[in-house]
DNA sequence: GCCAACGTTGGC
DNA sequence: GCCAACGTTGGC
């Protein structure tokens, strides 16, 4: 069992829209880092604990919990050329980019970056570092019980 | 819209 | 394999 944090445009896909697609699950479409790729091809399990996180918007933070709810298998938009996450060098026979199917739980109060750089017990978190631009990060299970606690 | 940080691309 | 140029991310 493991912690991510996962980033999301609530423009496009919000903590609202995950709890309102069908059983609150949604298709994590459009990663196209390998890093983040490489996570959940390699690490991500089914029912690892998930922070949704709302990112490049007006109050950018932690804004839901949800888990991992399939493991990885390949992102259909990436050969869809109407999308602007299409990949033409990517082939059906030699898929570059997966995602992962997340189940959204609950919707939480925003826990903003300012308020989690307050919080010490969370000062190493990848997100909170300088040029951070990773969308999937993972998390510490102290740093995963600190941000429950403080969401309950 | 700015801009720092970082990933990717491609010429050599 | 180096590295400059370029594109993207994402907070502010």
């Amino acid at each position: 069992m493991q912690y991510w944090l996962m980033k999301s445009e609530p423009d496009e896909v919000s903590i609202d829209d995950a709890l309102a697609a069908p059983g609150g699950v949604v298709p994590w479409f459009g990663v196209r880092n390998y890093q983040a790729r490489n996570f959940m091809r390699d690490a991500m399990r089914e029912g690892d604990g998930v922070l949704f996180y709302h990112s490049s918007c007006a109050e950018p933070g932690i804004a839901g919990i949800a888990e991992v709810a399939s493991t990885a298998y390949p992102d259909e938009t990436q050969f869809d050329p109407g999308s602007k996450y299409h990949d033409p060098k990517s082939t059906r026979e030699n898929p570059r980019w997966l995602l992962v199917d997340v189940r959204a739980l609950r919707k939480t109060r925003l826990m903003s970056l300012p308020e989690m750089r307050a919080h010490p017990e969370l000062a190493d978190m990848q997100i909170l570092r300088r040029g951070n631009r990773l969308s999937i990060t993972p998390v510490t299970p102290a740093e995963w019980r600190c941000i429950i606690r403080e969401l309950e």
